[in-house]
DNA sequence: TTCATAAGCAACCTCCAGGTTGCATATTAC
DNA sequence: GTAATATGCAACCTGGAGGTTGCTTATGAA
């Protein structure tokens, strides 16, 4: 019975937009979101930033499963957790209808 | 000529994020969602958090337009910009079919 | 087998986000 | 008019996020 995923609650949601607002890290998700599974030397390339510095965003966002990594010989390769992506454009979506309701509310109850 | 509104870059999009993705200010956002617009004073009522604590975070949220206020006699009310939750969402849905996109590449590229 | 490449580990630095307290000011209620 | 309510302003404190440097280790290439 696969329920369809509730809307987390924002003590869970947060993390996961906390993630994705550091620009560092959002363009880490762009450029893998564009390229496919990437190694942290590729997603360094043409960084200002430090390799170390690109790695550890890399594990912030690990962290909180936003993306995965596997070894692969000596490169590590980072990929995209797109279910966490949904997951987070999910609640935005849940917030916005929530809102438009809450506001027919108020002005329905403003006509009566 | 109303655009459909692109994929705002990386650097542009992060600060939205960002003000999303701490726990106080998500569920200040959730609360107006639920309610609809609210004075500081409701917004605040039974958090743990001081009333000046709620106040900084709002005004994070007001900078980036995330929400909005308007002074009524002695109260501030606070509502949500829906547009901007619609932007944010936008952003990880492109963000998200992009991946798959490149999924498929990689994947017709090894099947060929 | 030796050199170059890719990554991991650890210690350290700095600044500012997220809080607080204390006080001032504007509105509203009685 | 006066007390209570709702908010604004400013100074201050503190931990941890986001960086760096330096060194080590594993793997691949020639």
């Amino acid at each position: 019975m696969l329920r369809p995923a509730a809307r987390p609650a924002p003590g869970r949601a947060a993390p996961l937009f906390a993630a994705l607002g550091d620009a560092t890290r959002l363009k880490l998700v762009a450029r893998m979101s564009a390229r496919g599974p990437l190694s942290i030397a590729r997603l360094a390339e043409g960084s200002s930033l430090t390799r170390q510095a690109i790695t550890k965003h890399l594990k912030v966002m690990e962290e909180i499963r936003l993306v995965r990594s596997r070894r692969r010989g000596r490169e590590r390769i980072w990929s995209l957790e797109p279910r966490r992506v949904e997951e987070a454009r999910r609640y935005l979506e849940a917030v916005a209808s929530q809102w438009d309701a809450a506001l027919d509310r108020l002005q329905r109850l403003v006509e009566k």
